[in-house]
DNA sequence: GGCCATTGGTAAGAGAAGCTTATCGTTTCT
DNA sequence: AGAAACGATAAGCTTCTCTTACCAATGGCC
């Protein structure tokens, strides 16, 4: 129906009207003379109207006069648009949308997100934390581009990559016997007040599991259970990077036999793709952790 | 630097999603679905990012989904600027400048606007009025489109297109002598009290000029002419289209040998050209006015 | 479970569009 | 009057774009 006007031949008119004259338009783009007014030429047919004046000068007629500003908003759009989109392709601008475990996102993520952020300095990032099924739910629902957590079946719907290896120990007040132990094993903790919290189903389907039966807390706040155990009313399981080392009563010491760990990965959606930014974390994430 | 986006592979790209697919997109835009794959394979590899999901399906990734809503955005208003501007070359919009000398701005303009604006009913037409010198200079400095006056010399500035031949009379109350005559030859204006006025340059050159000389009065006000004309103070030549008809007692006279018109037609510039609207006006009123 | 319709992707060739070189006719400045 | 600069034009080549024909994958549907 209307006729497609191309972005440049629009820019050839403004540029001849800037430059003053075909041949220094025609310099200034990287063209011929002819080029330019051929590509006029053949603008000003689809429209029905001259443009430029016939007397060989580069001069607007009324109808050009009236043309030229909405030529030049046009092609100054059509630059802001492609400036933009080149700035998220190479990713100066965008944000990107994570989950992490709470160990995660309290320990690895500050300086994870500092490094990154030195790097694209533009880049905004959110981080949500919740425990894994909560980050699992986020990353399914498209809520957040990618998760950092630990994941126990595996999906078609999402694609996960190891990380690092976690490995589970007991934490103890540093009066307890255990405390001065540098490892355990499983049969030792028969008997012990033993406090489940989040990360115990970690445990689930090893040798492991019988022991948790015993016990009689299940705590999942962090703080609460943190108290628990330095007012030595027991002792818990927790991964290492669960461990809060900034209580100084708290010792960990890791189990053997069997040996049980959690693996953390960087989990994200296999159906759809990633936005360059979150590309870019993508990668800066796994060269990072990858070692 | 920056790649030109097309429109119409941005086009391509909003119509397969609109259209949730190529078939359906191709089917729509006429064209074959390879050739819109095409496209926006071409438009991926340019920006460095794809914008549809691999999976054989039509759906956006984040990516695209960044980029769709300012795809159309710059689409929109491309076809906006199109169908504005063949607006403009349609004559359905625009505005025309006009300059008239004051016999043929309110004798002949009338109609002919009505008529004009009754074929082009949202075109604008602003009218000024003044003496044949004023529409020249109106005409000379770009400050109208058109101009219809009479023209004393050629100009090489100017394209001047005869129209109407208008014949220089007297005119006089209806007790005056002349009032029952058919008409007059000039030397039977000797000793009559002769009123000079903006027309009476029309007699410079001519065997007329002389009687002229013997004018006592030079009145440039039509309103004051007339008065003056009713009051019996003298007689003064017009041509007939400036002959104020309204006047129940004045009459015009013809003048012959020599015969003097003045030829009234359209004024332009020879170097700009005309915005399509006067163009529509121009062609309107040679159209009317050449019989 | 196998068939068929529909999806999008790929390859090769035809056609259109755009660019360059070479040349011409005007205008303008010296 | 001559030279230089301007824009227009013509012919040939390159590049892009579209079409035809075919393939692979997916999804219903007996």
């Amino acid at each position: 129906m209307l006729p497609d006007l191309k972005i440049q031949q629009l820019r050839y008119v403004l540029t001849v009207v800037d430059e003053r004259g075909f041949h220094a338009a025609a310099r200034h783009l990287h063209r011929t003379q002819p080029a330019l007014s051929m590509a006029v030429k053949e603008l000003e047919q689809r429209l029905g109207q001259r443009l430029f004046e016939k007397g060989g000068k580069a001069e607007l007629t009324p109808f050009g006069n009236y043309c030229l500003p909405r030529f030049r908003e046009l092609v100054t759009q059509h630059d802001r648009l492609g400036r933009d989109i080149v700035a998220r392709v190479d990713k100066r601008a965008g944000h990107i949308d994570m989950a992490a475990v709470p160990s995660v996102a309290s320990r690895l993520m500050p300086t994870l997100l500092a490094d990154f952020i030195a790097l694209y300095p533009n880049l905004k990032v959110s981080l949500h934390d919740g425990n894994a099924d909560y980050v699992r739910g986020l990353v399914a629902a498209g809520e957040v581009d990618l998760g950092l957590t630990s994941l126990w079946q595996e999906d078609e719907e999402f694609s996960f990559e190891g990380l690092i290896r976690d490995a589970v120990g007991v934490v103890c007040r540093d009066d307890h016997p255990f405390a001065t132990r540098t490892e355990l094993r499983w049969q030792e903790l028969q008997g012990q007040p033993l406090i489940r919290n989040g990360t115990s189903r970690l445990l689930d389907n090893t040798a492991a599991e019988p022991l948790l039966a015993q016990s009689a807390f299940y705590i999942s706040n962090m703080i609460s259970l943190t108290a628990m155990l330095v007012a030595g009313i027991g002792v818990t399981t927790l991964p290492r990077l669960a461990f809060p080392e900034e209580y100084e009563r708290l010792r960990f010491i890791p189990l053997t036999r069997p040996h049980v760990e959690r693996e953390i990965g960087l989990l994200k959606p296999s159906r759809r793709s990633l936005s360059p930014a979150a590309q870019a974390m993508e990668a800066f994430i796994t060269a990072q952790l990858v070692r």
